[in-house]
DNA sequence: ATGAGCATTGCAAAGAATTGTCAAGTGGCC
DNA sequence: GGCCACTTGACAATTCTTTGCAATGCTCAT
């Protein structure tokens, strides 16, 4: 029934029977939101809940029976982000999953100011400077360099710059990231910095504290 | 409030009702992060962060009245590393200092530095050196010297070289390694290292300290 | 102890895949 | 048109893998 609710809206689902199901579910796909029902075969809702917080922090949205205050305060306790008391009417479920998807989305592009030895980058004017020399990006390059600064020192791999810089998946014989990370390391090196975006050959490209 | 909040979390909490309460506080203590109201009785917060940033680059998260652009432009400039409007919600402030918290120790555990006799390898820069000669490695090569570098004087298997090193397991009449670790005593050699590479046959291969 | 037989390793060289970079091409926008 | 950002294609350079063979080490029967 839900996902009659949720395609129309460009939201895709998938169901799980019981908790055990839905904490395996999660471990094996790539989630946006969860919708929980605390009436659950197996374990409760809540210790379902309980035991997914431990390792993430993904939305959660809770299903309570009418009224059921109890519920609902243990369920926000243990880190619920919103509830929903049954019956509901799907339209409103519809609307809480945009609004808190949403927020989580802002959450995650919300961090605002990241610094790495003397490279700068400052989110709220999407500026970027080494040793205060501001550098003249594009859009591209900012995001491009966003993401590497985001995670110092780990290799943040190809597939993911495309995606979260170009928008796209990244193709078969694209060299797009590759001409990016080139014309960035040389706005880089001219402004002072030397040898930050280093590649890790197959996997992708990570950013070290410069010289 | 916030102590309930944050110590399911693993995470400790020192209250300090003012500005001057605070920085005489983190004189006598040892933290990792600092949350910090610009609403203070005695002296802003603005201002605490000022005096704190004379001596310190711990980290900072600043709690602002909602939407109050002013104080969090100024509070960025000054060197907090987040900020959140007030209200907000706990779960937001704990994943802020997680995120926080793991790009600090990143960055200290970045500095680290491994040796063993003259060879030197320095993570920041992901650059290894004999004596003083820096080495051009390939990212293979260094992934190698580091793992053997980890555990001196001990065995290291094929097996955990392949993955660490190449990210695949070990395959029948797989080479690779082999060839690295050749090529890696070829440039050791050239730097002025003998012999510090060891062959465990059928185990693996151990640096011991060298000439 | 000795040497044949087997598995493992060292190393060089060839081959394949990935990346760096330049130059040209495309398309949007003023 | 002219400018700018992005994409694409070409070519060289780099890095990794595979292959071949010689060298080494281990086991076991003699």
């Amino acid at each position: 029934m839900l996902t009659d609710f949720l395609s129309p809206d460009g939201l895709e689902l998938t169901v799980c029977g019981t908790g055990e199901d839905g904490l395996q579910c999660l471990a094996s796909g790539n989630f946006d939101l969860i919708i929980l029902d605390i009436m659950l075969p197996g374990i409760s809702g809540i210790d379902a809940l309980k035991q997914l917080r431990q390792s993430s922090d993904m939305p959660v949205i809770m299903l309570t029976a009418r009224g059921d205050d109890i519920d609902r305060i243990i369920g926000l306790e243990f880190g619920a982000d919103d509830y929903l008391a049954k019956p509901f009417n799907p339209r409103e479920l519809v609307a809480r999953i945009k609004a808190i998807l949403r927020r989580s989305q802002r959450e995650r592009q919300d961090t605002t100011h990241l610094q790495l030895g003397e490279i700068e980058l400052d989110s709220r004017t999407r500026r970027a400077s080494v040793a205060g020399n501001v550098l003249r990006l594009t859009g591209t390059e900012y995001e491009i360099l966003r993401c590497l600064l985001e995670t110092p020192g780990e290799v943040v791999s190809k597939e993911q710059l495309s995606e979260r810089a170009l928008g796209r998946r990244l193709l078969p014989y694209d060299r797009s990231i590759d001409t990016h990370i080139s014309n960035l390391r040389g706005k880089l090196e001219r402004a002072g910095n030397q040898e930050s975006i280093q590649n890790q050959r197959g996997i992708g490209y990570t950013l070290i504290p410069g010289t």
